[in-house]
RNA sequence: GAUCCCGUAGCUCAGUCGGAUAGAGCAUCUGCCUUCUAAGCAGAGGGUCGCAGGUUCGAAUCCUGCCGGGAUCGCCA
């Protein structure tokens, strides 16, 4: 029960109303009419702007149009008072005992409550992560990790047909210097001494069982090759390893990808190829200049005709090449084809979550999306701001000597899968975010992901009070739904119960601006209304929720407790936090 | 030089496809709490929404220009 939509049908049906008794001219472009809650407690509950948007198409004065829908909406049941405002607005109030139906009607949704079929039919690909398969995880990745996470439940939540992606950069040089590396490991498990790890290797100490295992499985006779021929058998088994200890990495804060999309079967498939060819007949892809960048020109710029993609006719600022110097495909060219792949896989929309540092990637990747579909596919680039460590308030110098610390599983050990990744999502993601180890393990109001796990765990610890008090009561059965909910009328009790009525409405927001933050603002507001309540409790007897000479009204407020533990639930499983029933 | 992001209370930040008197936490100030339902509670002060124009019945929100901060700018991935 989205109680929005519920009462915007009612008002289409006074604006079609109007229209078929000639009050407003026929053929009017209606515009999208909805209502909105309101700001102000004297203005009523929900509030509808549908006068001043048909004012000017119906040639009449909106306030004038405002009165004649308040009439029709005033028969509504459940609407006790209309009242047109302002300069045109349409204050609803709704009935208190309508409100209290929203308490039953979550008991009675379970955990589909708020679920909706807002992106039913449309196939979204989510790609996130993609780190390198170089190296463990660092903190830098956790941001998007998490971010492209919840986003992919939020958009699951609605109704979308969602994939989680993961784009394996196995094909670039770094791959090879991977390979070199383990291959030092190898001779190193073989009791050779390497000494200092060189320059441009890599040298961490996670490639030391990778090198262990080459020995295990080869013996020696990688030893007798020259490169040419260990090196791809190294490669390939040195990303395999990386990609499994990547997948540890983020399994530590629940992230598991559909996908692993392969950028070297790009290229051995012969993909980029055709995908280029093929953009060339469509005369996409042209022979021509590009013009060198300003500023400071590089030392080795060398101007000279190349092929290009054709992205200027698609809002980019310069045309992009696909090929390097060498001849070989740029990174770009296999973007192309890995584009075209996910387009061709029938997805209606593409998000990349990325690092700020990819800014400058955003307009030649819709422009790829936009040439390769004929404009049928949306593109949308989440860009994630830098996090910056704090511990007791003073920033966390990065070492990179020791690189023990900026690993991503020393953060989650720390201070816990729940504290990440809350905290990554109360922030939008454009924004940069500072992150305290000292504050997100305190138990305060301070701490949000503290406060909105502990709602939860109160109300559970309500329930179990009420099971004590009253011991043949079932605060957690769904037959409270019926309970007698219309005694929950009191003013306080109303400001949550419309709180919770908003979490449908909110949740297809947060999904329609690919902005999962808001999930976890909404969450935080909800906490401190029910954390609120309760404590009304201390001064104002009468607004327990344990009323052990009452029993029908323990029930309805069972059922209200039982609706918020629910859309907490609900909210903190698309951000893939827990909900615990107690805290430790 | 260009592109993108950011600029909202002393600090850190929310702010609904444009909506009414711009919100929260911290900090500051004032009360309450020595009791039960578990980690305090209630309230107050605090604003030129970077600046200047424009669109609109209505702008923190959209458009243009400027100022300040950050990121990026063919062949690295």
């Amino acid at each position: 029960m989205n109680i929005f939509e519920h009462f915007e049908q009612h008002l289409g049906s006074a604006v079609a109303e109007l229209v078929a008794e000639g009050f407003l001219p026929t053929g009017l472009a209606i515009p999208r009419l909805t209502l909105e809650p309101t700001r102000e407690a004297s203005h009523g509950d929900l509030a509808a702007n549908a006068a001043m948007l048909l004012a000017k198409p119906a040639g009449k004065k909106p306030r004038e149009i405002a009165e004649a829908i308040g009439v029709k909406l005033a028969k509504v049941e459940g609407i006790a008072k209309v009242a047109v405002a302002g300069p045109g607005f349409i204050n609803l109030t709704i009935d208190r005992v309508f409100w209290t139906k929203v308490v039953g009607a979550i008991v009675r949704a379970g955990d589909s409550f708020g679920k909706s079929a807002f992106g039913k039919g449309k196939k979204v690909n989510v790609e996130y992560v993609s780190a390198n398969p170089t190296g463990p995880l660092h903190v830098g990745h956790c941001r998007g990790a998490v971010f492209g996470d919840a986003l992919a439940s939020l958009l699951a939540f609605t109704g979308h047909e969602v994939t989680r992606e993961y784009y394996t950069n196995d094909a670039g040089s770094q791959i090879d210097v991977l390979a070199r590396s383990a291959y030092l490991r190898y001779r190193e498990a073989l009791g050779e001494s390497i000494g200092e790890i060189p320059e441009g290797l890599y040298p961490g100490d996670y490639l030391k069982p990778v090198g262990q295992a080459l020995a295990e499985q080869h013996g020696k006779t990688l030893l007798a090759m020259p490169e040419a021929e260990w090196l791809p058998l190294v490669r390939a088994f040195a990303v395999e390893r990386m990609l499994e200890l990547i997948q540890q990495d983020l399994a530590l804060l629940n992230i598991h990808h559909d996908v692993f999309f392969s950028e070297k079967s790009l290229h051995d498939s012969g993909a980029i190829r055709e995908t280029v060819e093929s953009l060339k007949k469509d005369g996409l892809v042209f022979w021509g200049r590009i013009p060198p960048p300003k500023g400071q020109p590089p030392d080795d710029w060398e101007d000279r005709e190349q092929w290009l993609f054709r992205t200027t006719d698609f809002g980019d600022d310069i045309d992009r090449p696909l090929q390097k110097n060498d001849g070989t495909y740029a990174y770009f060219a296999a973007d192309v084809a890995y584009a075209k792949s996910k387009i061709e896989r029938g997805f209606d929309k593409l998000i990349y979550v990325l690092g700020a540092d990819h800014g400058g990637y955003v307009k030649r990747l819709k422009a790829v999306a936009s040439a390769l579909s004929a404009g049928r596919v949306e593109l949308d680039v989440r860009l994630c701001q830098l996090v910056k460590l704090f511990r007791n308030g003073e920033p966390v110098r990065m070492s990179k000597r020791s690189g023990n610390f900026e690993a991503l599983s020393d953060l989650v050990e720390e201070v816990g899968s729940d504290a990440v990744r809350f905290m990554m999502l109360y922030r939008k993601n454009e924004a940069p975010l500072d992150f305290d180890f000292t504050k997100v393990t305190e138990r305060s109001r301070e701490n949000p992901v503290f406060y909105v796990q502990y709602a939860h765990a109160r109300c559970h610890s309500v329930f179990r009070n009420a099971i004590e008090a009253i011991p043949d009561l079932k605060p957690q059965d769904p037959k409270l739904a019926d309970a007698p909910l219309d005694r929950l009328t009191d003013e306080a009790e109303t400001v949550l119960i419309r709180h919770l009525g908003q979490f449908p409405r909110l949740v297809e927001q947060a999904a329609a601006a690919d902005e999962p933050h808001r999930v976890a603002f909404y969450l935080y507001d909800l906490a401190s209304e029910f954390h609120a309540l309760w404590n009304r409790g201390k001064d104002s007897p009468h607004l327990r929720f344990i009323r052990e000479e009452d029993r029908s009204l323990t029930e309805a407020r069972m059922a209200m407790v039982a609706a918020t533990a629910r859309v907490l639930a609900s909210g903190l499983a698309i951000l893939g936090v827990q909900a615990p029933e107690e805290m430790r």
